[in-house]
RNA sequence: GGGUCGGUGGUCUAGUUUGGUAUGAUUCUUGGUUCGGAUCCAAGGGAUCGGGCGUUCAAAUCGCCUCCGGCCCA
């Protein structure tokens, strides 16, 4: 055996991202144990520890800037009666498609109204905000609610990026003019880049959405988009102004100074974090599959004991040490000391994400020191043990910065400017983004948008808000005067 | 919604053309061996072949229905 010549037999985990991205997302759900498929109702899957974890701590950061910025949690049944769900008639065009429905009890017992599970949850809360709500001094009403929501989707479903349950929060906040709900618009697109694009490394472009794509019942919606590894685009969280539709609805009044009645102003904000955790895995992944962000990851760091038979309790006992050190020091740790081989351990746990790899020997022992390996870039440094802590805090925050910096990258000459119908359909065969002049976002641009769509299969995603455009010439299908600038994307 | 391909131990898979005792690997359990990039050996466990109905002496295999999944298109 020279050794030299011999292939790994197999690898735990080895898809070229980049030009398999189908592959790759369904492989990496299963072998890292994000999401089982085997489940059997169409749409609806377990999510094991390592997708859950990771979610949870997704939930704990969105949650955070929320409460910093007076948000109150609360929670409304999973169930909705028909006659709230069907107040608002637009909201009932949108969404009763998609309803699962409730009407029988045990043994053939049948329900006087139906019940809806909640495909969000509007028509559940704002019946009681009309109770809750009395004076001017009721408002503003923040709150929001962190639940599971059931659409019956008839497009095709995957894990995380389209199911018929998923996790999310809905924030659902009532102000006394509209003034106020524009401002939380713009608070609501500053709390998703900070979460999002900060804390979980994703980059998004926000935009305003069509008059023909926006939240049913609402009067705008703003959403951001991020950029899958195929070129299409997935929306990420997006937020409504609801003006006072919904109020008149469903009858949300308040006595104002002046001891007159108004109808409230209402927004409400739905960050699915399963969707977004979809992104994220998508977006950092690589060819050996998930590479977390620190901030996220359930083990942040996994220490892998080295020994041979003699040594074993001197590294172990040593390993425990470092893990209940860097425990106290607050960090999400693991030891793994099972009975695989280090080299299993590094590619089983390079598959899984883990941000940073302690690798404690016997050689370390000896001389003090300690091997940090991070996952992000595949390289490996030897430190001394007494700096473990200060080096692990600050390759923490290299990995995530590094991880957004990597993603960042491929928005580079994303945006293709495009004159045409045909050079649309160049630049998204490119996998890139048509930047487009366009005659209007209001109802009437909708046969230049259906034009765009057939021709090219692009969406037409709304206008940018995050940066200032000015339109000039012509709408590129039907040629009048363009008042807008839009971005044409295929999109999941 | 349209099209298409598929479903066989936990996982991946052979077998389906030509109906007749279901193949191999891996995982798992036990014992030993090994441990700085997927140790090796032995023994053991594990499947009413997605579900239903039909054809047949006999169905993983043929027919119909249905559920679930992958991919492509709208």
């Amino acid at each position: 055996m020279s050794g030299k010549d011999e292939q790994p037999r197999s690898t735990i985990f080895e898809i070229d991202k980049t030009n398999n991205f189908p592959d790759w997302f369904g492989e990496i759900c299963r072998v890292a144990e994000l999401a089982d498929i085997r489940y059997g109702v169409k749409g609806f899957t377990p999510f094991p520890p390592w997708s859950f974890m990771t979610m949870n701590n997704m939930f704990d950061i969105l949650e955070e800037v929320l409460q910093r910025k007076d948000h109150l949690p609360m929670l409304f049944p999973t169930v909705i009666p028909e006659s709230n769900l069907t107040k608002e008639a637009q909201h009932v065009e949108g969404f009763v498609p998609q309803v699962f429905w409730i009407q029988d009890t045990g043994e053939g017992g049948k329900l006087e109204e139906r019940l809806a599970l909640r495909p969000t949850s509007e028509t559940a809360i704002y019946p009681m905000y009309s109770l809750w709500i009395r004076s001017w001094r009721d408002l503003p009403m923040k709150r929001y609610q962190r639940c599971s929501v059931f659409r019956s989707e008839v497009k095709s479903t995957r894990p995380f990026l389209r199911g018929r349950e998923f996790l999310w929060i809905e924030s659902h906040n009532v102000f006394a003019t509209h003034d106020e709900v524009k401002a939380q618009v713009k608070e609501d697109l500053e709390t998703t880049k900070e979460v999002v694009t900060d804390n979980f490394g994703i980059p998004v472009m926000v935009f305003r959405r069509t008059q023909w794509d926006k939240f049913p019942g609402g009067l705008n919606t703003y959403a951001a988009d991020t950029l899958m590894p195929d070129g299409k685009v997935l929306q990420l969280p997006s937020t409504h102004d609801l003006g006072d539709n919904f109020a008149r609805a469903f009858d949300v009044k308040f006595l104002n100074e002046n001891n007159e009645i108004e109808y409230a102003w209402q927004t409400c904000y739905g960050p699915a974090i399963s969707r977004i955790f979809g992104a994220l895995i998508s977006v950092h992944g690589d060819n050996k599959g998930l590479r977390l962000p620190f901030k996220v990851a359930p083990y942040q760091i996994v220490v892998i004991p080295i020994y041979k038979g003699k040594d074993a309790d001197t590294v172990l006992e040593y390993s425990k040490n470092i893990q209940n050190n860097l425990r106290k020091a607050g960090f999400r740790v693991y030891l793994d000391n099972s009975d695989n081989t280090p080299g299993w351990k590094y590619n089983y746990w390079e598959m899984k994400g883990v941000p940073i790899r302690v690798e404690i020997g016997p050689r370390d022992i000896k001389d003090n020191k300690a091997v940090l390996f991070r996952r992000d870039k595949m390289k490996r440094e030897i430190i001394d043990i007494k700096d473990l802590k200060k080096k692990i805090v600050s390759l923490g925050k290299e990995i995530d910065s590094h991880l957004l910096a990597e993603a960042e990258s491929k928005f580079v000459d994303l945006i293709i400017d495009a004159d045409s119908i045909s050079a649309i359909e160049d630049a998204l065969d490119k996998g890139k983004i048509a930047r487009i002049p366009f005659c209007t976002t209001e109802m009437e641009g909708k046969p230049c948008a259906d034009e765009i769509k057939d021709r090219t299969g692009g969406e037409t995603r709304g206008t940018r808000i995050d940066v200032d455009e000015k339109p000039t010439g012509v709408c590129t299908v039907c040629g009048k005067i363009a008042t807008e600038i839009v971005y044409i994307a295929r999109s999941y």
